[in-house]
DNA sequence: TTAGGTGCAAAACCTTTGCCATCCC
DNA sequence: GGGATGGCAAAGGTTTTGCACCTAA
């Protein structure tokens, strides 16, 4: 199962090859480059399926689109209000967190999403 | 502008009489049982006017549908990958954590969204 | 009176799915 | 060969929008 085909291939070439958290859309475009005649039912079939086996994660950000990241340890994120764009925050992953809040609400905790929000530095300046 | 009408009320009540972070579709079901012919347009145009207006909160979780709040003040979320439910955790939020990304990124950071996942208490009993 | 709101239906948008041809193992 | 995958197009589900009528201020 999970066969390698060139489709797929070139999907998590350009997830890899990127650190915009793109979108499904964006993915579709970048891989018609090399493969034109691809369709979006492939790449979201393909999305998907790296999404089960673990080879990529996708992020539960705010929007109406999914974004996909080939990055998979779990890491923050910043969403710029003005531009849209998403960057990772490199600040260590507080797991004790988990711990807390599951013992005050008898929870099973696996992991959190912590997103910030405001201003990025181009749009700053803009 | 934003004028009052039975509507608008209606929706407004049913956000304040749940905790369930509903979804718009869920709110235009509980509102039907108030005023009958009142269409789902109706609905999507008044969530986001209130959100607009800051009534409400427009919850950015995972998962593709929105869901609002009319709890305004800033709160963390946990969501049960069993049974899809949001609850509202009662931890405090920690505000420093804005600073310090702040610093570390040079971004402007407005506020964060923290959501928790796992198991609900309910679903690990069945 | 009149700008803003409503209901209805159609459109827009993102994502999934069915079908059949094709390809990988 | 045979099941997984691809391309295409149609369907599905959520949200937005255009328009004519209504209503709160």
């Amino acid at each position: 199962m999970l066969r390698r085909t060139k489709q797929k291939e070139a999907i998590l070439e350009v997830l890899r090859g990127t650190t915009s958290h793109p979108t499904a859309d964006w993915v579709y475009n970048e891989v018609r480059k090399e493969i034109p005649n691809i369709s979006l039912g492939t790449v979201y079939r393909n999305l998907r399926l790296l999404c089960e086996s673990g080879e990529i994660l996708e992020l539960d950000l705010c929007g109406t689109l999914s974004r996909f990241d080939a990055r998979r340890d779990n890491h923050y994120h910043f969403r710029c209000g003005k531009c849209g764009l998403v960057f990772d925050v490199d600040v260590p992953v507080d797991m004790e967190m988990d711990k807390i809040v599951a013992q005050r609400t008898g929870f099973m905790i696996s992991y959190h999403r912590l997103e910030f929000r405001g201003v990025c530095k181009n749009c700053q300046e803009s």
